[in-house]
DNA sequence: GTTGTCAATGACAACGTTGTCAGATATAGC
DNA sequence: GCTATATCTGACAACGTTGTCATTGACAAC
């Protein structure tokens, strides 16, 4: 800035004007100022700027989400991307795989750089320590978990309700063994989708039965070992419930090997690219 | 850090010290600082120490990325990230959506913010702006696809082999009549991958028949369109090669809809998560 | 007792910007 | 020609850090 406002024979704060579009410098100047940013490929420094500036906006936010490669993520954050760039914002983000600590080093790790805010989906356990990112004046959002031991907005699927569609759905063409196959019960949603599943067969007068409930399947390969076990069972059911997009995934491998994803109803929560592929 | 060394009553250099970890400080005044340092919820500020730094790192890299929410971009993605946490690398992720304007605007915006290292999926343009970022001490590397008028480390698949080695394959099961279906002709590993199918069919005596190559196809929809125009041609191909993963996608979603997904072989570049499960 | 060495600490300036305020110049009104 | 007002420009300090260098004090060697 310094060379720049040397070239153009002008003090540094007229190029800050030009540089910031700000009202006020002659037509002239402006035109010399930006000749010379030009010829010098000049670029503004975001960080010496926001360290001024009074508000100390950096312009950039935080996204922890569980890993940006899993395709619900990555929707997410392509969302997410798609409302920043309309406002200059760039996004940092960071995949804290469900594990707590690693979301919390995600987060300093943000808070050190000052994004102005953090969109969080969070792994379970207590977020109390956002409290003071909040009163630093960060905006704390979550999205598709609350979190625990904090007051901050949600965006939420109503998990329950889904299930409980889904289960009627099944009911509904005759179904009356209904596997479940669950994620973590630790992660919340999955807590909620396992409750939608226990209500809606108690609401249709079916009784539980627990050799046909598996949760705490993380990933393609448990959710694909627990389906086969299930179906190789005594009393296998009929249809299946998975309750996660990794789950049915796996839940339609073991229907596939068993040869069965022809005969054995299967319904997901979560949307999976090729779904209406599958047979 | 005014207000910890206050508390610790040390001067803020020594907290300085102490917060980047720094050898000759008296255990004694590490404790009074961290407590301190506790005790005010102090952030390190990470923008104000790069811009003093000598060297002027930041830890932060920014990726260009065709569309984080691409599985083939966003596993891209994650493995830049994976490499990135071991040094305490934070990663600024856009999507250029095959826009030349984007992908400069989104360079720009991450130089702005002085990232150390740029990694780049290019569209196929003139890289030569780049230059101005290199001299100022930004890495550069591409990924996927090549630049253009620009000399840069690249990491990039053998496309136009991958393509011969399916292509031959087919060959080798009697097809003759092998449809290519290819993504926009003016990216590069586009480009190579049509050039491999051409070479294969040379190579295996074939003669070439233009009615059976469909190129420029971006995204599902329309790749789902040129397969059912050449399925509904006069000599349908008994092969599909798809050049591209969301082409696999739209190439599968005719041939199910024509009921012929059992008997037309189809290959398809790139990996599909349930690919292993299509029929 | 003097000197030299070493470890620990702090004072100060600087990184690249922008907010504040004062100064310079032009224009209008008398 | 004078003052009042509006418009433009620049000098300076400050944002939160760290590099440089000086100061302090403890200890060992003479």
């Amino acid at each position: 800035m310094r060379d720049v406002a040397a070239l153009a024979k002008v003090s540094i704060k007229t190029v800050s004007r030009v540089v910031n579009a700000e009202a006020g410098v002659s037509p002239s100047l402006v035109r010399r100022v930006m000749a010379a940013a030009e010829r010098l490929d000049y670029r503004h420094n975001m960080t010496a700027s926001s360290l001024r500036r009074s508000n100390g906006r950096s312009a950039t936010i935080g996204v922890v989400l569980e890993d940006v490669a899993n395709p619900f993520s990555s929707a997410l954050h392509r969302s997410i991307e798609d409302v920043a760039v309309l406002r200059g914002v760039l996004v940092l983000a960071g995949s804290s795989d469900e594990d707590e600590e690693r979301e919390q080093q995600l987060v300093s790790a943000f808070a050190s750089r000052r994004v102005d805010g953090l969109i969080i989906q969070p792994s379970s356990h207590d977020h109390s320590y956002l409290q003071a990112e909040r009163k630093a004046g960060t905006a704390v959002v979550f999205v598709d978990r609350p979190p625990s031991f904090l007051d901050a907005d949600t965006v939420l699927t109503d998990n329950a309700a889904g299930v409980r569609r889904g289960v009627r759905h099944l009911v509904e063409h005759g179904h009356r063994r209904i596997g479940y196959l669950g994620d973590l019960h630790t992660i919340m949603t999955a807590s909620e989708r396992h409750r939608g599943y226990v209500e809606e067969l108690a609401a249709s007068r079916i009784e539980l039965d627990e050799s046909l409930v598996r949760l705490d399947l993380r990933g393609i390969e448990k959710a694909e070992r627990a389906t086969l076990e299930m179906l190789g069972g005594p009393r296998p059911p009929t249809a299946l419930f998975a309750g996660q997009n990794l789950v049915t995934i796996g839940a339609f491998r073991a229907l596939r090997k068993l040869k069965l994803h022809q005969r054995i109803a299967l319904i997901g929560f979560d949307d999976i690219l090729l779904a209406d592929l599958l047979e």
